[in-house]
DNA sequence: TGGGGTGATATTTTT
DNA sequence: TATCACCCCA
């Protein structure tokens, strides 16, 4: 286990009140994280399960896991909490759903439901034409983030396309609230609300959480910080690690400045900054440092390396990106035959996603493997949706959303009209479709056939609902799934065998999921907790990963942010791509800069930026200005290759005149 | 119910 | 250019 440096120890011992870790790229700030939670455990006697670690993602709370059990090897880890955001949200929830006025079973709805909800509210009130379709979610998102209520959201408006917005807010926070559902924002926004209003149960709350640590505390929105500071109350013991230069979420209502704000409410804290940097050369962090220089910054710091020089920085100018992506695709392949350099230890990473067309494309005529990370999420398929909905239904029968989507899939015949009829007397009568499914009282609106056919479904459902609450759950779903036939529907509305296959495919690795999930921790889990703890995993389809092996890894800069590679292509490097163009127009440069730096932060060894003078914009040619950030690294450090562009040859000319001056101011001054 | 034509639209993305 | 949602017609 390599040792602590000083700087780390001190962090990792420094548990007399409030502690934030200035963390730089590389500088070991899992291990401080990871090491503090055993020192905790182990040496300060604190009890594993008064300990809570939150992270942003599944995968960071994952691998801090195992590195903790790693360290506490037979040490009783149990009740340990190391979770994300959300999942400490959800079991906030859970415990206190009572006094939030929710039920058991209550559906989370993911962004794609919330979405589609949302677009439902917006055809309902007929709103389409007033322009608030565009961006209705992520301003719903936003008010959530800053705590904003839908009455305060809309006594704040100034316009009537904002009023518009703010009355979709409200009409939606209703509508979730009927559906005895929430979406992914509520699960930190509700637990906040929750200790606001009931004091017992934030101390309920506080007393079991004697330690929090917080992971990438840069990347923490408004709502977020709050919940930190409620769980934190006066006993101040916190720790928070995290990087202002590596703060690429504001977009997503991150606010760095939570960074700075926590020297306000908490007078007593400690800074410690990490700059011992363990990964990447000399030169590659004189770049990164050179770049970032250019931000202005909440806290100072500067990354060092004992790592030696290492190569200069490659700067690859290109005619296209046809000509980047050949380019780089031909200095992988140089790595990889005259170092015997492992493909997977080759990283191109791109500002949007679509870049990774052209990459792909020509890595496939050179047969060399890659792995595309961030592709559709497994959750994001259909067959997965609509089993997911099936069982939100079982677990929560007034989730109108989930009824919807599967009450005629497979086809039930009951269709729209039908629906409609529904809807308007399950609101008269105040309950859920599912339930007013059953009634007589429809009777009066729906023919016989029809009514039948409704009975049917409800009963259906209520007997797998039985079923999964008093027996095996993950049982009661396979059979559900045979009982509707639904493999043959499947495979009836495939466009041709192969997605049928890889349909059905999935399908048994949810269900093998949920068994999964029943052999876990907890054992006797109802249905409902299995559902909502899938709906915020990540199991992204990773048949590449299973398949293993050695491939370059393709990716955005986002999806880089805490990893690194041996060698890194920072690809197009250009103005409007990277700074995007939007950022560009709204002043955001500071945010792409650091983009920028996470990228150049990522390369261990070796580091090549790529631009194209030339690159296919929406169809059209368009020219092409190398990225600003080149121009802001040091040019000494660069070894540029391909044609000198315009602005290359400019430079030369310029220092030979400079050297033509200075020979001359030689000249005269003898 | 499904398919084809049409017009708008075009970041980053986790939970 | 490429995709996607939407609408109309068979």
């Amino acid at each position: 286990m390599p040792a602590l440096n000083p700087r780390q120890a001190e962090a990792v011992r420094y548990i007399d009140g409030p502690l934030l870790v200035l963390a730089g790229a590389g500088s070991g700030k899992t291990r401080v994280i990871t090491r503090k939670i055993a020192y905790l455990i182990e040496t300060c006697g604190v009890a594993a399960r008064q300990v809570t670690a939150v992270t942003f993602t599944n995968k960071a709370a994952r691998e801090m896991k195992q590195r903790i059990s790693g360290l506490l090897k037979n040490r009783d880890s149990r009740g340990l909490s190391v979770s994300t955001f959300h999942t400490l949200g959800l079991n906030i929830i859970r415990r206190e759903h009572r006094e939030l006025g929710y039920k058991p079973g209550f559906s989370i709805l993911d962004a794609q439901d919330s979405a589609d909800l949302l677009r439902e509210l917006l055809r309902k009130e007929r709103m389409e034409d007033e322009g608030i379709t565009a961006g209705l979610q992520s301003q719903v998102s936003r008010w959530k983030n800053a705590l904003v209520s839908p009455a305060r959201a809309l006594s704040r408006t100034e316009d009537e396309t904002g009023a518009a917005a703010a009355r979709l807010y409200a009409h939606y926070q209703r509508h979730l609230k009927a559906y005895n559902a929430v979406d992914f924002d509520d699960l930190i926004l509700l637990p906040v609300q929750l200790f606001r209003e009931h004091p017992q149960a934030l101390e309920r709350w506080q007393n079991r959480t004697r330690y929090l640590l917080v992971d990438e505390y840069q990347d923490t929105n408004a709502s977020q910080y709050e919940l930190v500071k409620q769980l934190v109350g006066v006993r101040g013991a916190l720790t928070a690690v995290g990087d202002d230069d590596q703060s690429v979420y504001a977009w997503r209502g991150a606010r760095p400045e939570n960074l700075a704000l926590l020297q306000k409410d908490f007078p007593r804290l400690k800074l410690i900054k990490l700059e011992q940097n363990y990964r990447s050369t000399g030169r590659i962090l004189k770049c990164a440092n050179h770049l970032i220089g250019n931000n202005p910054h909440l806290f100072e710091k500067r990354l060092w390396s004992k790592l030696g020089p290492g190569d200069p920085l490659r700067v690859l100018d290109c005619r296209s990106e046809e000509h980047e992506a050949q380019s780089v695709v031909s200095e992988i392949l140089h790595h990889h035959v005259t170092q015997g350099a492992p493909l997977g230890d080759c990283a191109i990473l791109y500002r949007s996603n679509h870049q990774a067309r052209i990459f792909e494309k020509v890595l496939r005529e050179h047969k060399i493997p890659y792995f595309l990370s961030g592709g559709t999420s497994f959750f994001a398929h259909t067959e997965i949706k609509d089993i997911m909905a099936y069982l939100r239904l079982l677990a929560n029968p007034e989730d109108d959303a989930a009824f919807l989507r599967i009450v005629n899939v497979p086809r039930r015949e009951i269709g729209p009209t039908t629906l409609e009829k529904l809807a308007g007397y399950a609101s008269r009568r105040n309950t859920s479709l599912l339930l007013a499914s059953g009634e007589l009282g429809l009777e009066q609106i729906l023919p016989q056939r029809t009514r039948e056919r409704l009975a049917e479904f409800a009963a259906w459902i209520e007997d797998f609902a039985r079923r999964g609450e008093s027996g095996d759950p993950v049982k009661a779903v396979r059979d559900l799934i045979r009982d509707m036939d639904y493999p043959n529907w499947l495979r009836e509305t495939s466009a041709n065998d192969k997605t049928a296959e890889r349909r059905l495919a999935n399908l048994d690795e949810l269900v093998s999921w949920l068994g999964a999930l029943t052999k876990g921790e907890a054992q006797d889990k109802s249905l409902s907790e299995m559902v909502n703890q899938l709906t915020l995993m990540d199991i992204l389809e990773r048949q590449d990963e299973e398949t293993g092996g050695d491939r370059v890894h393709l990716m955005t800069l986002h999806a880089a942010k805490g990893l690194e590679f041996p060698h890194v292509f920072l690809v197009g490097m250009e103005e409007e791509v990277l700074p995007h163009r939007t950022s560009i127009e709204e002043d955001n440069i500071e945010e792409e800069r650091r983009l920028a730096y996470v990228g150049i932060t990522r390369a261990q060894r070796s580091l090549a930026l790529s631009y194209a003078n030339q690159r296919k914009r929406y169809g059209e040619m368009a020219e092409c200005e190398p990225s600003r950030f080149l121009q802001e690294l040091p040019s000494q450090e660069l070894q540029w290759s391909g044609k000198p562009t315009n602005r290359t040859r400019e430079e030369t000319r310029e220092r030979g005149q400079a050297h033509l001056s200075h020979l001359r101011s030689l000249l005269g001054s003898d």
